[in-house]
DNA sequence: ATTATATGTAAGCAAATACTTACGCAAATT
DNA sequence: AATTTGCGTAAGTATTTGCTTACATATAAT
């Protein structure tokens, strides 16, 4: 987390623990002591997640007084909901692509797993 | 990659490279070298990488004699699919969790929808 | 039988990741 | 004014990641 990377909502949700932070603060904002609260790691490590958040335009942080609120901004996951739904016609049908492909190369029959 | 880790979708998509990957075999099988051909980096770095969606099962590998045709199973993706949608609400309505909060917490006038 | 092809895997490495503790600072409280 | 609270950030570290090259092995082609 030293230098600066590029950030990806889907890095962002790779990590289980930014996943949770997502899941804490969709339904309500709160400040980053509260969030951290609700973890066993140190408050600078959920800093360094919320940073990240951040980054990708996941959490969006308003400054009230000394606290900052963390609000969830979840349109951002619109991106990995188009890149998965591309593919949802992959597993609505039950087109198999492997057998597709090898029932065009060779007619053998082919025992039912 | 050298010890076995518990492997995640989430983790898996992560990647930018294999987010191609996927995207090169859901519509035809392929196999190894047909994929490596695809990109700039190493035959054996795709194995791996194919090791790795295999290991969460977005890929099943089928011999062929010497060839392994490398087919999406994309259904895995429901995982991701299914997280992403129970926020779906929150970028559906207008909803701003953040005012919400602090006109809860503040103010006691709650006028808007 | 020899060679070519398709692939896995090991070893090594630089960079990234996810944490920790220590510290600093501004805003609120006393 | 002094202290507490909320937070960012730096430095350090162990682990993971993504790649490379080198090599091994099985199958196919000659």
């Amino acid at each position: 987390m030293s230098v600066e990377a590029r950030r990806d909502v889907f890095q962002a949700i790779a990590d289980p623990t930014r996943r949770q932070i997502i899941n804490l603060i969709a339904y309500q904002s709160m400040n980053l002591n509260a969030i951290a609260e609700n973890f066993s790691i140190s408050r600078p490590a959920v800093s360094q997640h919320i940073k990240i958040l951040m980054e990708c335009g996941i959490v969006l942080v308003r400054q009230e007084g000394r606290e900052r609120y963390c609000e969830a901004k979840l349109d951002t996951l619109k991106e990995v909901s188009n890149w998965v739904d591309q593919y949802r016609q992959f597993w609505n049908t039950q087109f198999d692509s492997l057998d597709h492909y090898l029932n065009r190369i060779q007619n053998n029959n082919q025992s039912d797993q």
